[in-house]
DNA sequence: CTGTTAGCGCATTCAC
DNA sequence: GTGAATGCGCTAACAG
């Protein structure tokens, strides 16, 4: 780096002998502008090398085109593509998105949020840290600028949001084990007490009595369903006098780590416990089996919020009442479940792969 | 959102009968203000809901305390992570980050690179896209600010890097299959002349070398190596007279593939051919078998790409040669490489892992 | 079609 | 210790 470009619009105006006021009309194409001038400050511009300073603009105009994102942490898949589908809207209407993460850590989120408040932003776009339980900021926030809330929101706030139906997946995903032959099916869910593990258990045990199933308190297993607690809370399940024949966990991890387990122990995936995970983590497809699982739709959650947002930006101060989008999740089904199959023909259990792309 | 907040220095000057330079003062802490009129500045500050505009200050002196970050795409665990290593850092010291993906398109890296420096942001930290040859768009951004290229970068800029060693990486996992008995060693590569897979090749053909294996063209296979490439690339191999007994892809995706298509042919992985990737992709721990890998660092690599940045950012104008560091990767070897163990109980193979953390 | 004037909110120089 | 004045770079009335 060297000389900072200090060219501004005053330079190529009195390179031409022109207002600074003309030359910021012919950048912004102004109409009233002629041809030749604009064509004449285009050319200057490039010579003298000008760049445009947004920050002045936006501090004349009080919009930066700038909005900003909020997530727990982007380098998991899930909000990283949000955060992509996000951003391929956002750049099309010229927007910027600064990325910020809470770690789900209540103090950085509301540092976060006040930051970017200070920053400028045109607008927050977030999900809600797993340990929040007071919604001020966000509160706060809301107050000055659009906010919209994805995934992770929450019901104590007046706010637009795009969530997914966890119900929806829970359900169907539960229904298809119990399609599949299941009838002892163990789900494992989130000691927490955030809205998604809530409604995806209300699926599950929805499922069950729709079908006629018993529920037993003994088969929901509480743990934060990493791969670690997914192998911990399989084994708790094997110690149980009746075993359950299918195996339904509100995340991909815990699932994977339940699989581990069973094949450790030389447990048959499907025949003998079903597994089904929630997510759809790019692992799913490669591990052996391949993990039933559900599909969150993250870019087009990402796609669906921003479009939303920024409808909502455009409306301004009038009135617009808060709305919530609900996506469709769609139920991947992969060989984990598939216990029909192999009901007739058993030997396919070390056939590999039927369809990756199920 | 409601009433903008409006607050300014001036609201709360007025509301205490002083000036709006006491209050910024204040507000900045500056030592020649008396403890009394912070006190009291602070207060009035919170009762009226005063949220600083950070655009107002950073045209006053100059610096947006926003860096910028191009990466191909934010939604793969590599660029994610690097992101979220650079993230920590520069929160810790008051910067936010913009994040920007070129989609490997190189228009739309140029005009990324533009908007960013509209955007005033105090410097840009960035992976090049795969098809970006002329760098001149890069060029005029280090004329203006930092600029810091990780991982994908070119010797055609003098600029400060932060790489891993994809020789080394690429020479210690050849010579890992060739110390596991391998002797036809089959390599996927990438078409495009990107330096990574340069330097994954050339470490390969190096560990041949000094191994006294001849390199065998037939065996090196380029594609695009995501995963069908990885399949259509075994095909290929499975036609040659003599089989490879394993395969180096330089991407765990062409990997995935290969195992894929051994595992539908029933070739036993590692015995008959065994695999290993580059990159260390979460769902390389999760297949069966585990695929031995090499890790690329990513959080570290954003956060010492943070830390070198940073160290020039506030070298500001002085000199400062343009800094390479060069990350040394590590091996992770699983099961899909472990053809020894096999050797002596090849009945092992259906044992599952013998260690997911290896 | 173009120039004049003014100000967005803040930080800083120079006063006192 | 505090106030007054000025300008960062740009845009938007209001003139003409």
């Amino acid at each position: 780096m060297a000389g900072k470009s200090k060219t501004t619009i005053h330079d190529i105006a009195s390179k031409l002998n022109i207002t600074a006021s003309t030359v910021s009309r012919a950048l912004n194409n102004n109409p009233r502008i002629s041809e030749t001038t604009k064509k004449a400050v285009q050319k200057a511009a490039k010579q003298l090398g000008y760049q445009p300073n947004n920050i002045a603009a936006a501090l004349r105009h009080g919009r930066s085109h700038i909005i900003g994102i909020i997530v727990p942490t982007a380098d998991r898949t899930f909000f990283a593509s949000v955060v992509r589908g996000v951003e391929e809207i956002a750049n099309k209407i010229g927007y910027k998105v600064i990325i910020c993460q809470s770690y789900d850590n209540y103090n950085t989120e509301v540092q976060t949020v006040d930051a970017l408040l200070s920053a400028r932003v045109d607008g927050i776009i977030a999900s809600i840290g797993k340990n929040t339980e007071d919604f001020s900021h966000y509160k706060r926030a809301q107050e000055k600028l659009p906010l919209l809330l994805f995934d992770r929101t929450t019901d104590k706030l007046e706010v637009s949001q795009v969530v997914i139906d966890d119900f929806l997946g829970g359900y169907k995903i539960t229904e298809h084990l119990i399609e599949q032959g299941c009838r002892r099916i163990a789900h494992f869910t989130s000691s927490k007490k955030v809205s998604i593990y809530k409604e995806r258990l209300r699926g599950y045990t929805e499922a069950l009595k729709d079908h006629g199933i018993p529920f037993d308190q003994a088969l929901v297993v509480e743990s934060n369903m990493q791969l670690e607690d997914g192998r911990t809370s399989m084994e708790a399940l094997l110690k149980l006098d009746q075993l359950p024949d299918a195996v339904f966990s509100a995340s991909d991890y815990g699932a994977m780590g339940a699989m581990q387990v069973l094949k450790e122990r030389k447990i048959r995936i499907p025949q003998e416990v079903a597994l089904a995970g929630f997510m759809n983590e790019p692992f799913t497809s490669f591990s052996d089996p391949p993990l039933t699982t559900v599909d969150q739709l993250s870019i087009s959650m990402g796609n669906v919020a921003a479009e939303l947002f920024f409808e909502q930006l455009k409306a301004g101060d009038k009135k617009h009442l808060p709305q919530r989008t609900v996506l469709k999740p769609e139920i991947i089904i992969r060989q984990s479940s598939l216990k029909r199959d192999y009901a007739k023909d058993d030997k396919e259990q070390q056939e590999g792969y039927i369809s990756l792309k199920a």
